[in-house]
DNA sequence: CTAACCTTGACATGACTCGTATCAGACTCT
DNA sequence: AGAGTCTGATACGAGTCATGTCAAGGTTAG
């Protein structure tokens, strides 16, 4: 278990654009599987709607644990808590964790360039959120908006919802 | 000349976000100083505006001559070319030249990061003009979408033309 | 209660990145 | 002609990152 070797980085995809790239494996958003800690066997098929701790998220990812503490002292996560200080991955830790290695794996970006990418994809959608909120009244200019930053987030290769 | 040894990674501003950090040195276009070679003394206050041949634009930018020819292998920048071939640097490319330094030392981000936050940036440009386009007939709604993404390019902390 | 698992913090390692540097042979510009 | 540029290759040191380990203690489930 565990190892995830750097991937080489000769076959990285080129950096997003004009020419859509491949999506992250998953990251889409699907109820399914039963809940807890089914022995996780391969991933990319498990998709997940409980609570985890470290242990069971990192089989389900198949990560090193380490590296999910890691994220979390960067802040790219924020996993929940037990009263006893437990980190607990939600489903949407997961499919954030997947971004994340997306964007470091297969567009190479350094966790610094995660940062950055998480923090602007945060910052579009509250822009599309206040735009769209200030145009309630203009129906039609809101479409035009809805499209258009869509189209945007499509640009960007990432998942629509993170 | 020349030594930009890689900035220490201790001190790097936090990635953007509600905490605005500090911009890139100049980035700003503005129109000043003599034409072309002025023996360049230490950058930050040179303005520039003609073309300039690889030695002076490195000197300009006090970076190694072999970093610009990088950056552009990897399709960052893209100098204009004498007939001859040798690279031509113009006011816009020096600029693009700084923002990529920004990015790179100031945020941290690899050279992946630096073409994703480029890409991602035209693509916010482009998202924008076509926004503005459609909405021709409406300027409310024009004028919303023109504050709100300008609240997006600042938050991302770019300057604003490139 | 106890064993299994978790916590924080520190430190190490191997593979990779990036700016810098150099070499060679050919070409451009003044 | 000579200084400077071109392409392409190769190399280096310092930094990054995922992984891994250790220690000392706390939490959880049976």
């Amino acid at each position: 278990m565990y190892q995830r070797p750097r991937t080489k980085v000769e076959d990285r995809t080129s950096v997003l654009g004009q020419t859509p790239p491949t999506r992250p494996k998953d990251t889409g958003l699907s109820p399914a599987q039963p809940p807890a800690q089914s022995t996780a066997g391969d991933e990319a098929v498990i998709e997940v709607q409980g609570v985890y701790i470290i242990s069971v998220a990192a089989r389900i990812l198949d990560m090193h644990p380490q590296t999910l503490r890691k994220y979390e002292r960067l802040g790219l996560i924020n996993p929940g808590r037990t009263i006893g200080m437990l980190r607990l991955y939600s489903a949407e830790d997961i499919k954030k964790v997947r971004l994340i290695r997306y964007l470091s794996d297969e567009l190479g970006l350094n966790l610094a360039g995660v940062e950055f990418a998480l923090a602007a994809f945060d910052n579009m959608s509250a822009i599309k959120q206040r735009i769209s909120g200030r145009l309630e009244g203009i129906p039609a200019a809101q479409k035009v908006v809805q499209e258009e930053m869509d189209l945007l987030f499509e640009s960007l290769n990432l998942p629509v919802d993170r």
